[in-house]
RNA sequence: GCCGCGGUGGUCAAGGGGUUAAGACGCCUCCCUUUCACGGAGGAAUCACGGGUUCGAAUCCCGUACGUGGUACCA
């Protein structure tokens, strides 16, 4: 068996949602798993919806959840161009020899005419009739009409597509990788378009042609693609490469929370459904991405690797390396998978927790430099993640809870200090704030040693004033231990924020 | 309408003739912590329905209903 080849092929008209990551996923986890290549090629056969910059767009995502593919138009490689725009000359060769050999015939129906037979053949049984071979004879096309009326039309340069026609009373199947054996009749399959008036071909002819030309062994796609399949595998045969047909893998949809997930859904629910932001120039509308939600790409890979796909354990935590090891085909799921935002949200809190400081360190600087806190040591950044990340679901979340210990608060909770002040515990954190001055050695201990000693001395529950403390540091009661936001902010300024503090609560 | 595909708690799922039907998310209770998390211990909640086959069906078969995708010179 020649080396596994996969491929993405993505259409560059719009941003890369959450099915469309998982396609490429499982290509490249098959890919890698083999020892073969995983190669991406640009759908950009229809020009009326191409986007500029989302070719790029779709490559900065992969690069982002760390797929670099083998292959693409960006790295080069022996089946170059990888642009189906840039290989448009091959496709007309192929429909042609289709025409020649009986299993294609042009078709010169005007859009009205087509919309007419639409209108005709329509009844309440059949409210959308195909171009089949029910009707093909009813319509203009080389098949219903003379050889010489078709050479004049030929000869006029009447617009015209190239239409497969498919055969009457066969069953076709194949065995899907997912699901097993698959079978259609071929009556009941519409003639599709092959080759599009403007000489583009449509996706049927591409993806063979392609697949062929690239020699790709396996072949993942939506499972929306089911339905065609008939016609790809028609078409195998009919350009005469059955024996390099690859294998196929349908796989299951990603479903919203009502049916099937549409890019309305981010905004009607509140979660990204893209990889990345993405700015649709027509319409100037931005999507979210999960990236700048705040998801680690660890975490976003691992959601959706598990998102119909379980290796029979109960493990659900996988790094890249780990998903390549264990990745299977035939452990992927045939029904949709509903996404679930909290669990995706899980995912992410899991990476977050388990990933170290210094992997987290770019992030959150970033993060807290959007909110102008900037010059921060590197070791104190270091310090500073390691006590709050397990409190961090998304990578904002790094702001709220870790802006204390760069900033001295500017707003309290009073209301959670207002019922436990009094003049003893105001006298109390004067004379705490001499006794940690005098302090040479700011550590946690020491300053627990103080407080409670203090606490003792005063005959004051620690509890009450632990609560006190931690408003004047925190400004509101959450955060690690008090003591280590102390030890960590250092003497002078946790000095500093108790007098500040002192100040507040007396005069409230 | 027709064609394809599907089905285990609210969600993701393991299991594929005999199980007390795993586990995770979410929800609830408690412990830890005089904050919030993390961590720990528990709890509520499930095999779409109807027929077969079988000593025995969530598991196999057939129907029905339902869901979902396709039915474009879109991918």
């Amino acid at each position: 068996m020649s080396k596994v080849r996969v491929r993405f092929a993505p259409s560059p008209t719009g941003g890369l949602h959450l099915g469309g990551v998982r396609t490429v996923l499982f290509n490249y986890l098959f890919a890698k798993k083999h020892g073969g290549d995983f190669i991406v090629r640009i759908e950009d056969t229809d020009q009326t919806r191409f986007v500029e910059g989302a070719e790029q767009y779709i490559f900065d995502c992969l690069k982002w959840c760390g797929m670099e593919p083998d292959e693409s138009p960006l790295v080069g490689g022996p089946h170059a161009p990888y642009r189906q725009s840039e290989r448009k000359e091959t496709y007309r060769k192929y429909a042609e020899q289709l025409v020649k050999d009986g299993f294609a015939y042009y078709a010169f129906d005007t859009k009205e005419e087509l919309e007419k037979m639409r209108e005709d053949f329509k009844t309440p049984e059949n409210p959308s009739p195909q171009y089949d071979q029910t009707i093909r004879q009813k319509m203009r096309n080389s098949l219903s009409l003379s050889d010489e009326e078709v050479q004049t039309l030929l000869q006029q340069n009447t617009p015209h597509v190239i239409r497969i026609k498919m055969p009457e009373g066969e069953t076709i199947s194949f065995t899907d990788m997912i699901r097993g054996e698959v079978s259609f009749e071929t009556s009941l399959v519409d003639d599709k378009v092959l080759l599009k008036a403007d000489s583009m071909p449509t996706y049927h002819l591409a993806v063979v042609a392609d697949d062929y030309a690239m020699q790709i062994t396996h072949a993942f796609r939506g499972e929306e693609w089911l339905p065609s399949a008939p016609v790809h595998l028609m078409l195998w045969k009919y350009l005469g490469w059955e024996k390099d047909m690859p294998q196929w893998a349908h796989l299951p949809l990603i479903l919203g929370p009502n049916g099937k997930l549409s890019k309305r859904d981010g905004a009607k629910y509140g979660f990204p459904v893209f990889a990345m932001n993405w700015l649709d120039q027509k319409s100037n509308e931005l999507t979210e991405g999960f990236k700048e939600r705040g998801f680690l790409p660890e975490a976003f890979v691992n959601l959706l690797a598990v998102l119909g796909w379980n290796d029979g354990t109960e493990k659900e935590l996988y790094s890249m390396e780990e998903l390549i090891e264990s990745f299977s085909i035939d452990k992927v799921h045939v029904a949709g998978a509903k996404f679930d935002f909290e669990k995706a949200k899980w995912f992410n809190h899991e990476w977050i927790m388990r990933s170290d400081a210094a992997r987290l360190a770019p992030d959150v600087k970033e993060i807290l430099a959007a909110n102008n806190i900037i010059n921060i040591e590197p070791d104190r950044l270091l310090t500073v993640i390691n006590l709050v990340k397990d409190r961090c679901t998304l990578l904002q979340d790094f702001y709220a809870q870790s802006s204390f210990f760069f900033e001295t608060p500017t707003v309290y909770d009073e209301a959670a200090v207002k019922p436990k002040w009094d003049d003893l515990k105001k006298e109390y954190l004067e004379e705490l704030a001499k006794k940690l001055q005098a302090e040479n050695n700011f550590t946690v201990e020491n300053i627990e040693l103080a407080f409670k000693n203090l606490a003792t001395e005063k005959n004051i529950k620690v509890g009450e004033l632990q609560m006190i403390f931690r408003v004047m540091l925190v400004g509101s009661k959450m955060g690690p231990g008090v003591f280590v936001i102390a030890e960590t902010i250092g003497k002078a300024e946790t000095v500093l924020r108790i007098e500040k503090g002192i100040k507040i609560f007396h005069a409230a």
